[in-house]
DNA sequence: AGGCTAACCTATTCACTCT
DNA sequence: AGAGTGAATAGGTTAGCCT
């Protein structure tokens, strides 16, 4: 774990004006839960540097556990506040960060992490709903325009099927023959009676079987379902 | 090139708070 | 008591520096 024991090598390059001591222990909370957010550090030379003889949160030496502390508000507003300036940390930031709200640098470091996360979370978050919303904007046109599609061809049939019907009345009174079963059989229904019935004839011809002629298919669209 | 290290990320844990 | 929240941890990855 990079902050609990091998961090002291590279800060040495980085900032030989600091002394770490030989003992190094790197722990997370210093001793004593009251006043935890003052403690833990020392100042060293030309800055602050970590109290690194701090005892563990978990387990201060002698086996007892410490509590965890809430971050206060004023810490929780600074720390939004720079966070909303830079979402990350530089060195000089989170030093700086740690003397002003009295934590330490890892914790300072930890809680722009879980930050990111946060915000990592909600950008997902604000994204699904706008993806979503876009989607059911998209689903709701697509709807409206396979209605249209429905409606102009149910146009289509009719315009046809009333072209195909004055063809017949065209054939009967011209006295031709009609070969075509179906136009027997409508013939049968409709014509020997003297009566034209529009509504059988919408039946007739969105019924294919092997009598009708008048296949959807031939019109090369989904006819709706008619109940 | 490979080792070392700080800093980062994601997932998880767990203490604490709220209902 | 259980759910939610957030501080902290664990483990992995990446990038920069050094040998």
């Amino acid at each position: 774990m990079d902050w609990n024991g091998t961090i002291r090598p590279f800060i040495s390059r980085l900032e030989p004006s600091l002394n770490f001591p030989s003992n190094y222990n790197y722990n997370q909370y210093p001793e004593g839960v009251e006043d935890m957010n003052n403690q833990g550090f020392e100042e060293a030379g030309n800055g602050l540097v970590p109290d690194l003889n701090m005892n563990s949160f978990m387990n201060n030496g002698k086996g007892k556990k410490k509590k965890k502390k809430r971050l206060t508000s004023d810490q929780l507003d600074s720390l939004e506040r720079s966070f909303q300036e830079e979402n990350k940390l530089d060195r000089d930031r989170k030093m700086k960060l740690s003397k002003e709200l009295g934590l330490q640098p890892r914790q300072i470091a930890v809680w722009f992490q879980n930050r990111r996360a946060r915000w990592k979370a909600k950008e997902l978050e604000h994204s699904y709903n706008t993806l979503k919303h876009e989607y059911d904007v998209i689903s709701i046109e697509k709807q409206k325009l396979q209605d249209e599609v429905m409606e102009l061809k149910g146009m289509l049939v009719e315009q046809a099927t009333r072209n195909q019907i004055s063809t017949v009345f065209r054939e009967i009174s011209g006295g031709e023959i009609i070969e075509s079963s179906s136009i027997r059989s409508w013939n049968k229904t409709s014509i020997a009676g003297n009566e034209y019935h529009p509504i059988v004839e919408c039946d007739y011809i969105f019924n294919e079987d092997e009598n009708n002629p008048v296949s959807t298919h031939y019109w090369d669209i989904q006819l709706p379902s008619y109940p």
